[in-house]
RNA sequence: AGGCGCGUAGCUCAGUUGGUUAGAGCGCUACCUUGACAUGGUAGAGGUCACAGGUUCAAAUCCUGUCGUGCCUACCA
């Protein structure tokens, strides 16, 4: 940003603009300082905590991020200015699946065989990976200020949080959770692993239904007529299933029938089963029970059906198809399956069809039901205890309606597949005999004693992700090897989790159930579900969508050229790549301006209601980067002030005494400011407290009361200046600390040199002084409602002038206090001429606005009585209208007999100011 | 198919247990460079609170239905 205006040297305490790099250095420090560690000391001091949801070791800080951090930090700062013994716990997820996609792309890169790599080797090149690229999105994280306790951070993968993963595993193994079996698992067949249930998305996708004639093995040229999208699972059908009370096959039942195009030829028999809906297809349903879960499921009813596997674990036909099709890509097998039936006149009709398509969230692969031998883990009495846990209110959902979801979930749980056919990642402890016998233990060790002495080998597959996850509570506190250690003495259970619903089943639910079971007890009190983070437009942000947005452009700046780089480099689909660019083009056409981290902190704290998706609009962020230049330049002036700025302004100015009601008011103001601020923040309405601090810096302190200041320091005594001062420096001090939790950066520039103009800078940094609290006995309503009626005479004045702009034109005053006033509306209505005059003397037929005790009255050459009367007369009957309204509702009987006392008093009250309007607009009509 | 949410100013959103004149930011109009700030100031325009019923003295707010819209879960071969 161009900063000319900011070398104008006439000002020396701070530039005229205010510049979010420079604020930003205010921070650097900190973390050295040490200011974000955690001092786990039993000094009696409440404690909070909590936990960072581990990003992806292999992630870059987005949006979603951003946001959530912000909200994290903000809690933080504030409780720890509060005084609170905080924790924020950091770290990083090894993020199996997303790792090993990142670590074997970078082997490929550099043209090594992956494939022919032992396990050992892949790992070390992992590691060296995570090593050098691992820690990206933690220093983006520093970048955005969060006062993490970094000394504490770890790794799931760490050795520590590993053994914890060991003992959770062998406990539970040992304690009957966990069985090993073959069962349906969902297979990804690009990355060659099982897959969590949660972990495949299904979306609609074009299809086509076939019709295919099975023919009858007693009657060949007849058949029954069977619907299906995956004809070449024909090959391994087992069985023909209708609807036990479809009359229409009631007489079938129990014959058998050709499957086709098998060879050597092979018959299934027609059976019934409820799961057939009669309405659907041709109420007839083939049974592949080894390929689809819910013939899995008929299977199981009707052990006699075949079992058998069609495919290899990439997906291609294996030794169970005809000779014909082996070695053939499932999809390619369809084709000539499709075109082989056709030929043999089997297929009877193929249409379109609409049908959701089970994908791979990482691999986007059609998932394949596949017979896999997998480990599982028994949920039902785990879910259970989750459920018991939200019912006691031990773990406690904000917003609410998310203990429901939560709650619904646990109730259809199924067993959770946690293995995964990966090299990165916890290998299972497991070792096997030569039997086939299984031993769990800690160490091979262990193992070995449990088996004799035959010889072992070391199950291959590694733990789901989400199954380390699911001990962070614990893992990173150290539960599992030191119970009593300070840290977790102190820290558990945490005091909130902060995070997104798309990991409310993954994560959450998870968290709380193998905490519960290991430790005992819900992990945190609160669970607070944010909104996903969204474009302006409602759309998720996606590489694909080219809509990113990296928090850190927005903090920094970005020009266009290097936005449209980064949004259409490395694209799934590079054709895309041009609508991105003119959709970029279109809606950033000079690039993004660097907003600063403080304005981008209040953007996302101002937009954490609780709704469930958050628009993120830029013109907010620019908003609030104006926000942050109002409070430099409120500053800046304060400190001229404080640096003798306005001495002697008002030297030939006659004083005027009692000025500072208006202190009293600004002061009462902050107080209610900081309780609003501390409730919004207890019930995590972050966009709560971001616009009371907004509405009170901009409104009240500067709009209003600067400019208060203004006249008392021209027209006040000495004594009413330093006063002045005062206060301006210590609402203003005050006010720092107030807004430091999610501005912080601004806000600890200033601060340094705020504080020791009035003696408040008692740390060495804002991050450690005092959270301000309100003080009720300075709430002051005697001030308050003076300062209401200042304002009302000074807006008044305003609309005068606004009307009768015009040359030579003079305000003229009238009242018991209009001497005191008119220094007031000279300054802040504006009114350069104003003077007090005796109501004797007011001239006769001029614009006049009567208002509490008080005749305005502007004395200009010119008027347009007609215009004028006209507008007050539409005013007028704007004021009846509603005064009938009113009075309308007190006449009625029902409402003074069932209303509560407080209404009425309000109702009467409008009366009594609507009725003193009209009656002050009535005398103001001109002739 | 079930479940959850949403529909308030041109746009993005607040509106706490029903109760003064429904608010904020951005945008828009007019005027103003007045010694913190033009990244500013002043005044203003703009809302039948999706629609239809109902409960109530009183509904943006509670209930029912309709329409629109988004998401989650489960899925029919």
């Amino acid at each position: 940003m161009p900063t000319d205006t900011n070398s104008d040297t006439t000002d020396t305490i701070l530039p005229k603009h205010y510049e979010p790099q420079i604020a930003e250095q205010a921070g650097s420090g900190w973390e050295a300082s040490g200011y974000f560690s955690s001092q786990p000391q039993n000094d009696g001091r409440e404690s909070f905590s909590i936990l960072l949801p581990p990003p992806n070791v292999t992630g870059m800080l987005h949006m979603g991020h951003a946001f959530q951090h912000t909200l994290m930090d903000t809690l933080i700062r504030y409780q720890r200015m509060c005084g609170k013994n905080t924790l924020w716990q950091p770290g990083t997820d090894h993020a199996g699946i997303a790792m090993q996609i990142v670590a074997t792309r970078e082997l490929e890169r550099r043209g090594i065989d992956v494939a022919a790599l032992s396990r050992e080797e892949f790992l070390t090149h992992a590691w060296e990976w995570k090593q050098q690229s691992g820690n990206t999105i933690t220093q983006q994280m520093r970048r955005l200020g969060a006062s993490c306790d970094w000394q504490r951070e770890c790794f799931t993968m760490d050795d520590n949080l590993s053994a914890a993963v060991t003992q959770a595993f062998v406990k539970l193994y040992e304690d009957g959770y966990i069985y090993r079996g073959k069962r349906l698992v969902n297979w990804d067949p690009v990355l060659l692993t099982a897959v969590s249930d949660l972990e495949v998305v299904s979306e609609e996708e074009s299809g086509v239904m076939y019709h295919v004639r099975y023919p009858f093995v007693d009657d060949e040229d007849n058949g029954i007529i069977i619907a299906t999208t995956r004809p070449e699972t024909i090959l391994v059908d087992g069985a023909i299933a209708v609807h036990p009370d479809d009359e229409r096959f009631l007489p079938l039942l129990g014959k058998r029938v050709w499957v086709p195009l098998c060879s050597p030829p092979r018959s299934i028999e027609i059976i019934a089963d409820e799961y057939v809906d009669p309405q659907f297809g041709s109420g007839c349903v083939k049974i592949t029970a080894a390929h689809d879960f819910n013939d899995y499921a008929v299977y199981q009813r009707h052990p006699d059906i075949p079992l058998i596997v069609l495919f290899t674990p990439d997906a291609k036909m294996n030794e169970n198809a005809p000779e014909t099709y082996r070695g053939m890509d499932r999809f390619a097998a369809r084709e000539k399956i499709v075109a082989d039936l056709t030929a043999q006149g089997l297929l009877i009709k193929q249409e379109p069809h609409r049908y959701k398509l089970p994908r791979g969230d990482r691999s986007k692969a059609v998932i394949e039901p596949m017979l896999t031998d997998q480990w599982f883990m028994r949920m039902d009495k785990m879910a259970e205890r989750g459920l018991a846990l939200a019912d006691e209110g031990q773990v406690r959902f904000v917003p609410d309606n998310w203990r429901r979801v939560y709650q619904e979930w646990l109730s259809k749980i199924h067993d959770w597949c946690i293995s995964r056919q990966l090299l990165w990642g916890h290998q299972i402890p497991a070792w096997q005999d030569p039997d086939g016998n299984w031993y769990i233990a800690e160490t091979e060790e262990q193992a070995q004693q449990q088996a004799g002495d035959k010889p072992l080998t070391r199950e291959t597959d590694v733990l789901d992700t989400w199954f380390s996850s699911a001990l962070w509570p614990y893992s990173t506190l150290d539960w599992h090897t030191q119970p009593e250690n300070p840290h977790f003495q102190s820290y558990f259970p945490t005091s909130v989790l902060i995070t997104g619903f798309d990991i409310l089943f993954f994560w959450v639910a998870r968290m709380v159930m193998m905490t519960d079971y290991m430790v005992g007890g819900s992990p945190f009190h609160d669970v607070y579900i944010t909104g996903l983070v969204r474009d302006r437009e409602g759309q998720k942000m996606s590489k694909s969508r080219g809509n990113i947005l990296d928090p850190l452009d927005l903090a920094d700046g970005i020009s266009l050229e290097e936005l449209l780089a980064k949004r259409t480099h490395g694209l799934m689909k590079p054709e895309q790549a041009q609508q991105i660019e003119a959709d970029t083009r279109q809606q950033f056409p000079d690039g993004i301006p660097a907003y600063g981290v403080d304005a981008l902190r209040f953007t996302f704290a101002s937009l954490a209601s609780y709704g469930r998706e958050i628009k993120f609009d830029l013109g907010r962020c620019e908003g609030y980067r104006h926000f942050c230049n109002k409070l430099w330049n409120a500053a800046r002036f304060v400190l001229s002030v404080a640096d003798g700025g306005y001495e002697n302004a008002a030297a030939d100015i006659e004083t005027v005494a009692n000025l500072p009601v208006q202190d009293e008011w600004i002061i009462s103001r902050l107080q209610r400011a900081e309780q609003t601020v501390a409730d919004s923040f207890a019930e995590y309405r972050f966009d709560l407290a971001a616009l009371e601090i907004y509405q009170f810096f901009w409104d009240d302190y500067c709009s209003w009361y600067l400019e208060v200041a203004k006249v008392q320091l021209i027209y006040g005594d000495a004594s009413v200046r330093a006063n002045t001062t005062r206060t301006l420096l210590a609402v203003l001090e005050a006010g720092l600390r107030l807004c430091h939790p999610i501005m912080p950066f601004i806000t600890e520039q200033l601060w340094q040199k705020v504080a020791p103009l009035v003696d408040k800078k008692t740390a060495a940094t804002i991050m450690l002084a005092a959270y301000p609290q309100a003080e009720a006995a300075k709430i002051n309503p005697a001030a308050e409602a003076a300062m209401a009626r200042l304002k009302a005479i000074v807006e008044a004045a305003r609309q005068l002038r606004q009307e009768y702009n015009q040359p030579g034109a003079t305000l003229l005053v009238s009242g018991s206090d209009s001497e005191q006033l008119v220094p007031f509306l000279v300054k802040l209505a504006g009114c350069k001429n104003a003077r007090s005059i005796a109501a004797a003397e007011l001239p006769t037929n001029a614009p006049t606005v009567k208002i509490h005790e008080l005749t305005l009255l502007m004395d200009c050459p010119q008027i347009d009585i007609a215009a004028r009367n006209e507008q007050r007369q539409r005013e007028l009957q704007q004021l009846q209208t509603e005064l009938a309204a009113v009075e309308k509702m007190l006449a009625n009987p029902q409402f003074m007999q069932k209303a509560r006392e407080q209404a009425i008093n309000s109702k009467q009250q409008q009366q009594q100011r609507l009725l003193q309007k009209i009656d002050e607009l009535t005398s103001q009509t001109l002739s």
